[in-house]
RNA sequence: GCCAAGGUGGCAGAGUUCGGUCAGACGCGACGGCCUGCAGAGCCGUUCUACGCCGGUUCAAAUCCGGCCCUUGGCUCCA
């Protein structure tokens, strides 16, 4: 039985859906700017919730949005070439995303839908709640009236009268109640806006962002209501699963559940799942202050692995700390499991592997390591104990191929399945897998320097061996020496 | 100021729901040994009296209660 914090609560609750399909919805990236490692935190443990629930037997729906209409994207438009529209720039940095989620080996969502494609299911959300009572126009602008929905701030346990005002100052004079959020805004982006959030100056007339005709005149709509509208087109009016980074629980998803459930009078969301900040040693990241390492930069540099190692290493609800330090840690741990899984899989496809030898130790602790994981997995997704059952295993995969020959085939083989099925699948790493093209003919050619180097040990010309080892290793081929022989790794 | 999440070893990070079996989980690092031509990997072992502070309840507190300090996030359409 898998359990979660639910933010609704504040509590560790049983996870329980009715039948087996689970629909998840997750509050995506404003496409403003090249996507972070902050970013990536929080898709990145959508994405381990979708592979333990399918782990679990569930049929995941999962949702998550792009939203490509907000004043950031506008602001930047004719920043450079091609970028005639808010619609190019929010494409150019859609792109980037979508290449971003394909280097960290996101399972898909079912659709990750964009704000302007739903422009006239938001427009009728917007009028329901008009009609109904808990919405009202305001110089061509539309907002939610706060107190006429019972329930505000319980999510976030705000009281309303301890609120200030949401929102910028120039449209307070518009509303009613100062707490009051925007549903629709109308005309386009305002220059003080594009001043606010441009880049740099780089001359030319301010640009407004889109705009789209509105029963109360050309407009924009607000940032909340993008994702009532998205999830209930694609999903239903009640969610199983809403995820997000905690700096949005409040006001952005205390406004979803007021504006959601005040259209549909149901519940919005039954488990609301909020994921901790990535912070460096010195400050939260964040593209404001422009100290993001993005994920693009990560993965050159560290590899999907290693990046979704360091991920693994804390839970969801907590924050983590990005340092290079956590960083080596990561790698370490990902080594460790990477090498005992290629031993293991050597050991069992060797001829030395044997039907009838048995390691009781070796097979106890793959029982131990699933059990252990899957627990841990079912405890709120503590994935780092779950990942440490794996180092345990992957300890008791090397204590036996250190005990020697005949090894335990069907030992061998579960440990090696158990390594596919929660490192892999579970886990999202890519153990074992065959490298590419270009990759091939660089480990045959690493290949030939390691034979010649091998012939230059027989030899006995150590000197020059060490030499070639070195070279290898600063092209990002590691050389080990083994018992049976060099094995060669790539970085 | 208000709301929220946190504070556990050298680092990282569980345990707090329901007090005892909890403190060196597990991992990383460091140190020593084995193995190796060397290095690396691996294995074995060692090190280190870590529960933010102060009180309270209790036979017993990391865990419950009260107060305080500190960090982070939100109240600025930033995951």
């Amino acid at each position: 039985m898998v359990s979660v914090t639910n933010t609704l609560t504040g509590d560790e609750e049983s996870f329980e859906v009715d039948g087996d399909e689970v629909l998840l919805y997750v509050c995506g990236l404003t496409v403003s700017d090249e996507a972070h490692l902050g970013h990536a935190r929080l898709w990145f443990h959508a994405d381990v919730l979708h592979r333990w629930l399918s782990y679990r037997g569930y049929d995941v729906r999962h949702v998550e949005n792009f939203t490509d209409v907000n004043e950031k994207i506008a602001a930047r438009v004719g920043e450079r070439d091609g970028w005639e529209t808010e619609a190019d720039v929010a494409a150019h940095f859609t792109r980037e995303v979508i290449e971003d989620m394909r280097g960290l080996n996101l399972k898909r969502a079912e659709v990750y839908p964009r704000v302007s494609e739903h422009v006239p299911e938001i427009l009728a959300l917007v009028e329901t709640l008009v009609e109904k009572g808990y919405a009202y126009e305001s110089n061509g602008s539309v907002y939610f009236d706060v107190t006429a929905f019972d329930g505000y701030g319980d999510l976030s346990n705000q009281a309303l009268e301890e609120l200030e005002a949401q929102g910028h100052p120039d449209e307070r004079s518009e509303k009613r109640n100062p707490a009051d959020f925007a549903l629709w805004k109308a005309d386009g982006v305002s220059p003080a806006a594009v001043e606010e959030h441009r880049k740099h100056d780089h001359g030319g007339a301010l640009p407004t962002g889109e705009t789209w005709e509105s029963p109360w005149g050309e407009g924009r709509p607000g940032w909340h209501v993008e994702c009532s509208a998205m999830s209930m087109t694609h999903l239903d009016e009640t969610l199983d699963v809403h995820m997000g980074g905690r700096d949005l629980v409040f006001p952005h998803h205390e406004n979803e559940i007021a504006q959601s459930e005040a259209a549909t009078d149901r519940e919005f969301a039954r488990y609301w799942l909020h994921v901790g900040l990535l912070q460096t040693e010195a400050d939260k990241m964040s593209s404001s202050l422009g100290n993001f390492f993005t994920v693009a930069d990560a993965l050159d540099e560290f590899g999907v692995n290693v990046v979704r190692t360091f991920y693994l290493g804390a839970q969801y609800r907590g924050d983590q700390v990005y340092s290079a330090e956590a960083m080596e840690e990561a790698e370490e741990r990902w080594e460790r499991l990477e090498r005992a899984y290629e031993s293991a899989v050597d050991a069992c496809d060797s001829p030395d592997a044997r039907a009838k030898a048995e390691d009781p130790a070796l097979r106890e602790a793959v029982d131990d390591a699933r059990e252990r994981f899957g627990a841990a997995m079912d405890d709120d997704l503590d994935v780092r104990t779950a990942y440490n059952a794996l180092l345990d295993l992957a300890g008791a995969v090397n204590r036996h191929a250190d005990d020697g020959v005949p090894y335990d085939y069907r030992g061998l083989r579960r440990a090696v399945e158990a390594f596919e099925d929660l490192g892999g699948d579970a886990f999202g790493l890519e153990l074992g897998r065959e490298a590419g093209g270009e990759v091939d003919l660089a480990s045959d050619l690493a290949e030939l320097v390691v034979e010649v180097r091998e012939a230059e040990r027989e030899a006995g010309n150590y000197e020059r061996a060490d030499d070639l080892r070195d070279r290898l290793e600063a092209l990002g081929v590691d050389v080990e020496d083994a018992d049976d022989g060099p094995r060669v790794r790539f970085d």
